[in-house]
DNA sequence: AAGGCAATCTGGTCTATACCAGAATGATGA
DNA sequence: TCATCATTCTGGTATAGACCAGATTGCCTT
């Protein structure tokens, strides 16, 4: 690190002092204000070396709560159809899923096109908020086909869709296609994980099909970008 | 997008300018001085919404040059085993490969770690940046088995090893594990990237087999953010 | 004990300005 | 013709304030 400037050094003994355990995992920072008295600067170039720590997934923010010191990331594998909670349970951590609406709605048609629906077709949307260690990491909309899931509205969807699918709907995924890619989180998503809106993310969306390999849901999931690391062992096509 | 600040104000505009056209995909913007004064306001207020446009990975920056349209992402399948020219060619892009150093080194306790390497082995480590029309989006360094291919310093490095490897050694990837995440790129791959130290960059690490299932080469990517989409479609084993 | 409200804390946004350092450019001299 | 160097352009870093708005807290009332 280029500790050349103000901005680096900031950044260095912040670093330091969270990896040698002065701020533990899940700590508060001191705010702003005091840590630009305590490097005689100002708020400016504090919060620049606030932002880099942040894109590095060492800190992360709350929006006008305070910045925190970022726990371990959750290692995410998509070749294993691991569900939230079972994949954060292995690894140690204490998942959690609240349910933020559930709908039966009009397909749009981007939905259409991504679950190959023809229009004037019902779908239900669910918006959930998911947290680790009750630290709130990823924001998700599933859309799923209304009429493969009659009733699925009455279940409990606090808990994992795919356990739900197969204990109820004698259904499983058996096929994924997955986009990732790092984007700014659009407004919702910001506000529902509580950062500013435009900080980065990860945005995964998914298209499942089920052990016919008939399509039936996708969801796209906003992930706090520091939240993760994505894991994947590939044997090749040739 | 919120348009109650400035900064959102701007953010919008500059944001319909570019996908209405009037900056199309490689073009320069107008320097933060005159954006400021073309919005009335000042360079804080400028480069804050210039940030988020390029967290988006709307627009991107080099170092003291400006700040330039993103070019579509690049589609990235880690399953397929494209090699970097194929897979740009495919999508119509000039891809390019530059060395920038290709030595025999004696391996490190991360390298020995991943490659599965007993201490005092030799390893080739190349260090290459690569682009797609003229515009530098991957640094990439490689650590390769010395012992499985004798003299591959003497080879055109500047072309894709897959390529190299099944004409010269009659050896093919045939595995791969890769692990992806979000980090700020670090100082090297920053100023060969030429973007500021400590902006936001994804790592790709892989480590590769061959038809034996034999460890032959690790490699450490490291992606410019707003170049990339990654996808993926996989079979899920029960 | 419970609810509501006000003070206070936090980060979010913003103005106005200054100087630094690398990149690009064009004139100049060998 | 070609290398050199000063000028000018760019973004990068920094100071020193200010006000806004959501989150938290604790007191005060009922």
């Amino acid at each position: 690190m280029d500790t050349n400037t103000h901005f680096g050094r900031i950044r260095q003994a912040l670093e330091e002092q969270i990896t040698s355990g002065v701020f533990p995992a899940g700590a508060r920072l001191p705010a702003e204000r005091l840590l630009s008295e305590r490097f005689h600067t100002t708020r400016v170039t504090v919060r620049g070396a606030l932002n880099s720590l942040e894109q590095d997934g060492i800190i992360y923010r709350e929006d006008r709560r305070g910045w925190f010191v970022a726990p371990p990331r959750l290692v995410y594998n998509p070749t294993k159809n691991a569900n939230f909670h079972q994949m954060a349970a292995e690894q140690g951590y204490a998942p959690d899923t609240s349910l933020i609406e559930a709908h039966r709605i009009p397909s749009t048609p981007q939905i259409q096109q991504m679950l190959d629906l023809p229009p004037l077709t019902q779908v239900y949307r669910l918006r959930r908020l998911r947290s680790i260690d009750r630290r709130v990491v990823l924001f998700v909309e599933n859309y799923i086909r209304a009429d493969y899931f009659p009733d699925l509205l009455d279940h409990d969807l606090s808990q994992s869709l795919s356990t739900l699918y197969q204990e109820r709907y004698q259904t499983v995924y058996q096929h994924v296609a997955f986009q990732l890619y790092p984007v700014a989180l659009p407004e919702q998503a910001a506000s529902q994980l509580k950062v500013t809106q435009g900080s980065a993310g990860l945005l995964i969306s998914r298209v499942n099909r089920d052990q016919s390999n008939r399509i039936i849901d996708c969801d796209f999931e906003y992930w706090r970008h520091y939240a993760l690391v994505v894991q994947a062992e590939t044997a090749n096509r040739p």
